[in-house]
DNA sequence: GTAATGCCTGGAGTTGACTCTATGTCAAGA
DNA sequence: TCTTGACATAGAGTCAACTCCAGGCATTAC
């Protein structure tokens, strides 16, 4: 598989591609007679398990460590587990936060609502509404 | 409140402090006499709707634009209640996507786990086992 | 055979978000 | 009075993670 290929299937740029095997995130990967790349399934594999742990905020430099591990055999399983137990605690400490950030969200969300229902219905009484929609913005914004 | 108060409170550095109302992100601080800054509650209320949704990953120039709709009054209520929603919907799908990752972690850790006990197993049966591991490595790694 | 296209390399440039440095002011304590 | 420490500014530097560029082969399409 050429390089433009997995790159259109994995979403990666073909730069970016070069770059992670230039810094060692993937190993050397196959080449043609003429020198071009040939992406086997194992490289394939490797690139989603890498796009998946990226793409959740997990550094380069992990990766570079655990692959690292994995190059050395066996001996190093108990290692890669702790990091990947690790990258887990962080992870699930992550989703709190976000969990949390999307509360806040929802919660000024539905202040924006009432505040344009509010306003509206200022509107339809006739009322002067400077002052009231004034207020709710206490309420609503920042 | 002067800035390494706010600082320590906030866990923001006093060079970030100084670097938000640089860019505008916080709306200038009203200052003593002497130039010391000296934050409100207001400063400190936004201090954190900020580091909330920093955290979380929405860029700060998506910030920008939120507050700067803030500063031009209730006409932009819709326009800001869009940015939220918008970011709501992204904040749930990284939110998946992290789900999915801490999927195959689980996986992977538990593969790990599985590795190992059969390694023990294969010690104590005293058979050779290093093409055993070898195969489990394939189940198991990258 | 020649032009276009896709690949290659090394290395420079970019982006976002800080972080640090040099230099200077000011208020308070020894 | 002198020193110390917190604060100020402008602007340079850093870091991670790409992204782009110049210059050069190879294969394919006409």
């Amino acid at each position: 598989m050429r390089i433009s290929e997995v790159s259109e299937q994995s979403g990666l740029s073909v730069d970016t591609l070069r770059y992670y095997e230039k810094i060692g995130l993937l190993s050397p990967v196959n080449r043609t007679k003429s020198g071009i790349r040939d992406y086997n399934e194992l490289d394939l594999k490797r690139i989603d398990f890498i796009k998946c742990m990226r793409r959740s905020g997990l550094p380069i430099e992990v990766l570079l460590e655990y692959f690292a591990l994995v190059e050395q055999g066996d001996e190093t399983i108990e290692a890669r587990k702790t990091i990947l137990q690790e990258q887990r605690t962080q992870l699930v400490a992550k989703m709190a936060e976000m969990q949390e950030t999307l509360n806040l969200l929802e919660q000024k969300i539905q202040g924006y609502e009432t505040a344009v229902l509010m306003a509206e219905q200022a509107l339809t009484i006739g009322a002067n509404n400077v002052e009231t929609t004034q207020n709710m913005m206490e309420r609503v914004s920042q």
